[in-house]
DNA sequence: CAGTATCCTTGTTGATACTG
DNA sequence: CAGTATCAACAAGGATACTG
């Protein structure tokens, strides 16, 4: 029974999670990226007030964690565009819930 | 259909629990009291290393928010104990969820 | 036990300017 | 456009000591 078993099947597990997600911006670039690959300029203008300082930096770590990869879609000059990997797409489950809990608390 | 609604139905969704479960600390609170209420000391111990200002803090914050309630359970000398309100305990389907992208990926 | 008060270190942001 | 570099400001957390 769901509710029976213990949150974290081992110590962490949460944290892991939050260790991402539980920074400033994350969540809602992700939440952003659901919606497909988008470039740096797209995602920094769907934020509103990012700076690019740490628009770079979320999408660093993201990418270091393989949760999203930044794809090439010219070379001449070279540009990029960010998109979930399936690592990423799974915490759109979780995104899910808190816009849930979100919405009926907000 | 589920995976073509919006991720949140009016933004802000996502931030709202973010706000709370986001900090440092708070979801693992939350997490030990979905087994119980629980008294300061003990929430402190089972953090292990959390100090008391930050554990003060937290709870304080929780309660504002109301979704952790304190109750008086001995009149002299005065102790108490945290317990998940509803709506801290609707909480837990995104912590559990948390839990299990951090277990897959942990 | 159950916190509160102080102080201090550190991490995190934002602003801005600059580069390929 | 797509970032990187630098710096200043602030918030958050830890350590510790103290109180009812």
């Amino acid at each position: 029974m769901k509710t029976l078993t213990s949150l974290e099947q081992h110590p962490g597990c949460i944290n892991t999670t939050l260790r991402i997600i539980g920074e400033k911006w994350t969540a809602l670039i992700l939440k952003e990226l659901t919606t497909g690959p988008k470039t740096f300029s797209e995602i920094e203008t769907l934020m509103d007030s990012i700076s690019p300082r740490t628009l770079s930096q979320r999408l660093d770590k993201l990418e270091d964690e393989s949760i999203i990869i930044k794809k090439v879609y010219c070379q001449h000059p070279p540009r990029y565009t960010y998109e979930l990997t399936t690592k990423g797409q799974e915490l759109e489950t979780v995104l899910r819930k808190m816009a849930e809990w979100g919405a009926k608390y907000s």
